[in-house]
DNA sequence: ATTTAACATCTTGTCTGACAAATTTGGCGC
DNA sequence: GCGCCAAATTTGTCAGACAAGATGTTAAAT
């Protein structure tokens, strides 16, 4: 019964939401900056969602899709019944594009990794525990054991590097190599299940873990070091050998499957 | 003592929402494996809020909450009177918490750059464009400038380094790169804002920048290699030195922000 | 007096309905 | 076919209500 414009309401308007772009952006970069300017301290909990709704002179739902950006970017916690909170240790996110893999762009993410698998065969040499030394070995067997089934082995491949990068003992290394490891994926196996090349390769490749596996188990940093920089030398050179292989599979897969996958919501516990 | 499910109304579930943690998360990870199972394709218009509200049998707040974990997420785009759509290029993200710096996880990440920037030295040799030298000589003397105005030259620096990054020519370093600086960031300046030490620092610190810049300069990239891998081993080295510093003033920083009660079961889900 | 149990209150999560704003679609005249 | 306008569609925002869970207070019990 009340046709009136919806902000006749305020009175006295507390705050008027600058016409802009998007409302609740506007609102989750204002409350982004009062949480980074120390208005509220880290692990201290934030106005009630009707008291911002009032504060910004909007309505409950905005606030509510705010803070849900907040909380998606780290920044915040919610928990029912008790409130809204500054994260206690607020993250920073790196976000990579995955448009459909072109040669350029992969070879851009192989000279990242390189030096970074270089380090890591370097640090898994001198500070790989027993276990860890196993389950390289185990994943070096199940690449054979992949291959020899038919499969292409790239699964395996991935494990078998991913293993090496837990055995350097620095968390930090396992997430940028896994990080790039999915925009890999797709095009190390496109290169991989090229027939021709496979049986040819794969003594290579085999070779090449081998050297790198006995350098870590020999607890000798720069041998593993090296063998590895030289295995992804070889690993780009046979990429490079397949240059129109890998852009004609790309194409074809291009119209049904859309690669991706992006954790926007955590692992569930149970 | 009656608890009848609240989804009494509808007579015929669509789809029976499963107790869990969070309902608009499950949706938001069903909704996530929908579109990576390729349900709809890249671009491709998702169904209204309303329809999906009525496909997983729930309101459409849950609807749009879940949707805007995606669209934080990258995987999807809306726009205000036409749909809401998968993204043509999907992301994916990479996540680093900022706690109170300790030496310890400087130290891992500090372990993770140093390949890194030494890569990027060697290609910014290789490749650089003339402006892109220029501007290196630019950020040096940049930092020059701000330590004779009794700055701490932090941000300098760091220009410093991520002009090298950029002359590298590969922007997943400066990406990967500016995303570690800003978890040193504030390491970086405790370090070099303590007086007592940065007289005898700085000499060296603008001795092993000016190696590295002839090295670029001259486009030797294993000189640039070797300069740059000097440069963050003596880096190191310095911070080694004041450990008991650095862990003194971030104590001292702590105390700004209200630490509340840390809950024992707390933990982050996420 | 201390511990335990019930209660009242507060806050986020979800539901429902409505309207505003922007886009898409269809029809109409030509 | 093309341009223009109105209607239908769809997301964005508002408003109010209840449910679910957490917190703090009070009363009871030992």
């Amino acid at each position: 019964m009340n046709p009136e414009p919806r902000n006749s309401r305020v009175s006295e308007t507390p705050d008027p939401p600058s016409r802009g772009p998007q409302l609740s952006e506007q609102v989750a970069q204002r409350l982004s900056d009062a949480i980074q300017a120390g208005e509220w301290g880290r692990g201290a909990r934030l106005p009630t969602e009707a008291a911002l709704g009032e504060r910004f002179g909007i309505s409950r739902s905005v606030v509510r899709e705010a803070i849900s950006m907040l909380r998606n970017g780290g920044l915040v916690t919610s928990r029912r019944g008790s409130g809204s909170f500054v994260a206690e240790s607020p993250t920073v996110s790196l976000r990579l594009a995955i448009p459909d893999p072109d040669l350029q762009s992969v070879v851009e993410v192989l000279e990242l990794r390189r030096p970074l698998e270089v380090e890591a065969a370097r640090l898994a040499a001198e500070r790989h525990t027993p276990s860890q030394l196993r389950r390289i070995r185990n994943a070096m067997a199940d690449i054979d054991e992949a291959v020899e089934a038919g499969l292409s082995g790239v699964d395996q491949d991935l494990a078998f590097h991913r293993a090496i990068a837990e055995a350097a003992n620095n968390s930090h290394f396992t997430a940028v190599l896994d990080f790039y490891n999915r925009f890999l994926h797709q095009a190390i196996r496109v290169t991989r299940t090229n027939e021709s090349l496979r049986d040819t390769f794969m003594q290579q490749v085999v070779a090449e873990h081998q050297a790198i596996l006995d350098a870590i188990a020999a607890g000798d940093g720069e041998a593993a070091a090296r063998a590895a920089a030289t295995h992804l030398e070889h690993a780009e050179t046979r990429l490079r050998q397949a240059p129109t292989d890998l852009l004609e599979r790309v194409e074809a897969q291009r119209g049904s499957a859309s690669i991706s996958s992006t954790e926007s919501t955590g692992g569930n516990s149970r």
